[in-house]
DNA sequence: TTCTTATTGCGACTAATTCTCAATTGCAAT
DNA sequence: ATTGCAATTGAGAATTAGTCGCAATAAGAA
């Protein structure tokens, strides 16, 4: 199956797992979100929607889209991951204001390939790969000269 | 000052902070890791030579190392993030396995440099960087692929 | 030596995540 | 269709990492 839906079901069989009502919402959900959400945000919107289900199913239901390859954990803002749909967006990677908070998205293909020479060198198999950098954006940096 | 200690003394009279037994005794214990480690490690060994100092005064030391840049968080392992000495070592990055937990480390200066290239689009200073690459390791391949 | 202010340990607290369990439900095999 | 079993659910209790408040203590500047 080539639909995001799909790619899910086929997962869960792969594992003996069910396809339920409650992780459809959850996956649907997940994806409505333009960029990155957190586990509380996805909940609030679920809950505005009325469909009630509960944080344990989320909990429980995140790490089979997250080994699915689906969903992917991004970077982390006061200790909360914060998550990413990871299919048919190109890769990217972050630049985190550590006084505003505000996130930057880059994409340098060149880094992309060195990180796979890297890993060819150490026989090693990326499953998934995550480059933050944190410090002042330029507004910021305005702000602390100014003051 | 030039010596580790004497780096973290002149970070702390900068801020009026204090030089004390306890924060002397975390400093050096967790300059006397050779690789990565966590809280709990750090706490157990300061036990174990009888140092018994709360955690409460770690969880309070740990950010004036790390912003006085003598400690870096390195990466998270089940949750709990992994500390590293940032001092007299090159920066390193580094490759995870998601089987087994080997850590492996890697530097290459040409990723190094194009970081700076993608901050100084953006006009974006940076404090801190971070790429961890998850994936399997030679080991865990073979291991899989004969099973 | 004195005095101000930061620091300490302790235990209570918080917030995120995981667990337990009884009731429910997908879905594969009849 | 029906059945049976294993996976799933919600609710709330439990756990865990990390933080906080407080009274007693101790750095270190004057």
């Amino acid at each position: 199956m080539d639909t995001i839906e799909g790619k899910f079901r086929d997962y869960l069989k792969a594992k003996g797992l069910k396809f339920t009502p409650e992780r459809e919402l959850i996956l649907e959900t997940m994806f409505s979100f333009h960029g990155h959400f957190d586990i509380e945000q996805l909940y609030d919107k679920l809950h505005k929607k009325n469909h009630l289900l509960s944080m344990a199913t989320i909990y429980r239901t995140l790490p089979y889209l997250i080994n699915s390859g689906l969903i992917k954990e991004v970077f982390r803002c006061q200790n909360r991951p914060q998550y990413e749909k990871n299919f048919g967006l190109p890769h990217h990677d972050h630049l985190i204001c550590v006084r505003c908070g505000r996130i930057i998205e880059f994409k340098e293909e060149e880094i992309e390939r060195l990180q796979e020479r890297v890993c060819k060198r150490f026989g090693f198999k990326t499953v998934e790969h995550r480059l933050g950098i944190r410090g002042y954006c330029k507004n910021c940096l305005q702000k602390i000269k100014n003051s």
